[in-house]
DNA sequence: GATGAATGAGGGTTCATTCAT
DNA sequence: GATGAATGAACCCTCATTCAT
């Protein structure tokens, strides 16, 4: 077969496939994965039935698929982070908002996916639950990296290191969570993380 | 029919429903909520297909059951609460202490459930969705009281007090789940308490 | 539960499931295995689809159940007549006759599922297709039984036993099956066989 | 267009269309008809799909086509057999065994076709299963002729020719596919043949 | 009230067939 | 003419729910 012939066959495959996945993703977020039927997903990409089952297994294929995509873009973010460490305590402070902010910002944008993917997945299978628990980890690594190296460099208090950064991790979640679910109104993105951050280095004592 | 046979009647029931409910704790830990059969569960419960529906309408009406009960227990404990409200600095720190300890003990007993009610619930409907979401409002509603107290009587930091609990139970609930998962070990409960308790109250400033 | 009861159930269930191996036989005979459909033999058993899957796993399961049925009666006819072999040239005939006479008979009891049998059985899988060859086999068997003990008595022509069996299974089997499909008309059973048992006794020769 | 571009296009879809019949009889044989799909056939066939359905209507027809083309070279070789008969006993013998050699050297040629052909056919439908019975009947036929010459000869024992002929095709049926599945070994076919054709003549009287 | 066999609607999946390229 | 992606009818199978005992 002709080269331009095979090029042209492979684009439309691949556009099938997108189609497919921009659909799986709209229908999880409005229904949920587990009251989402195949058939709804096709119906919305506007495709046979029978083409879901030419690109995916089933529909946990598809929703790995999904997720794979978004831990991907995600890592490619914030994997360079762990290149640049701050050298004193307000740098520290800074580049903690920078970073919490931009986390929120780019999990805005794919926010419908995002917060079923949160809520859906550790409900699919051990593995999927586990892999969210991966994500997570990944997050306990970094921060726990940026503070060993703030209480080595003697800009931060001393403290259990893996402990606190559980604790930062679980509070950056909760509070993007409540961002991307608009139940925290009134305020500005950069103003609640500025708020958290400042929680997080100064405490509540006086 | 005489009394008595009529409360033996009754007692049976009961006894049917409890060992149903026991069993659904038990399969749902096992296998998830959306993993299980109604099946699965007269089969743990060693009792006839049948005999489910005399006491639930559907799966989803057991889970409910045991949620209720569930979250009946745990408001019955913290409720109190409210009524003290700590008068100095330490007295805070302490009832932080004192408070988060209790509540990850009071979870530790029904382990299972717990952690596959965090799980499943919020992929269960929105309805249950929802009522994880008062639950966790609950507790920032909670906190939020005593932080405004505090604020009010000048032995804390001024602060937002809504972002900051929000904050503290984000924290705290990664925290005892992590716990509960066994995912931090070589720290006792205590100790993991102050340690988070301490970077809540004094920050990462040195 | 009641002993009563217990049987009660079991026979009901019993019940079910003839009803469903005597309509599966039906509709073999009828369409062949291969363009038979589960709903076709619940459809004839007058039962739910789902009662189907409540007694035998799937299409395949159902065939093998009246295969080893079949397979079962008929051994237990033929299996005692290896223990008394003929004494002389006459009873070997005479016996050879009885035997191919009795074989067609209980074969004819059955003639539908027969026929489906041997023609659809060697078309389901390996697996059948060696069960298929494994009852000729048997016969082959005896056969040979019966030919090794008539050469060594002295009353029958020395040559090859096996080979000879094998042509005698052959033609037994073709006779059979021709006039279970009534291809051979107006020829009694009984004279029929014994003009194939005189073709094996006397030859062609004159 | 021109007529030599014509003669190019019309062998290059012969060439498909026996590429086609090639791969069908290959994976006929290995996973048996009605364990075959169509894009078993192409691809082994290395073609398009579509290909497929410019040469056959499906999957009955590509059996079909190869059934008729089997039939024809059997019949092609075994149908002038009728015109030389037998003038003798010592040369009616010989016939005999030089057909049957030849008919298991025959299908010896395309065994594996042959053996699925004989499992399969008579399950795909009544058309079929009727053709494969036509072929044996032509057989018996070849035998009845031979047969019925004999005992007007005068050098063949009386018999009911026709039941003896269905004998004799049943006889070598069995034998020829016993040999052909590699079942009788350590026995030269031409050896194999004399004895089976000695029992067809000698009978196993003394 | 308890039972568990029976039910059948509903969803998953396959694969022969079509058709735009 | 050849291709192979797309199609969807058709069938399999599960499992929540019913109901006769």
């Amino acid at each position: 077969m002709s080269l331009v012939r095979e090029q042209k066959n492979q684009e439309r495959k691949d556009n099938t496939r997108k189609a497919l996945l921009s659909a799986a993703t709209k229908v999880f977020a409005r229904q949920g994965y587990h009251n989402t039927l195949i058939s709804d997903v096709v119906q919305e990409a506007c495709v046979g039935q029978g083409t879901f089952y030419r690109n995916f297994t089933d529909k946990r294929a598809i929703f790995a698929a999904l997720k794979d995509e978004f831990i991907l873009s995600l890592l490619n973010e914030f994997q360079p982070m762990s290149e640049h460490l701050p050298e004193s305590f307000e740098d520290y402070r800074e580049a903690s908002v920078q970073a919490i902010t931009k986390l929120a910002r780019k999990l805005d944008e794919n926010k419908d996916f995002v917060m079923c993917f949160f809520k859906e997945a550790p409900a699919v299978d051990k593995e999927f639950s586990t892999e969210v628990a991966l994500i997570n980890d990944q997050f306990v690594k970094l921060a726990k990296l940026y503070l060993d190296h703030a209480i080595a460099q003697g800009f931060a208090r001393k403290c259990n290191a893996h402990v606190v950064s559980e604790a930062i991790v679980g509070m950056g979640q909760r509070m993007i969570m409540q961002w991307l679910e608009d139940k925290i109104k009134d305020v500005e993105l950069e103003h609640l993380v500025e708020e958290m951050v400042d929680f997080g280095f100064l405490g509540l004592k006086l």
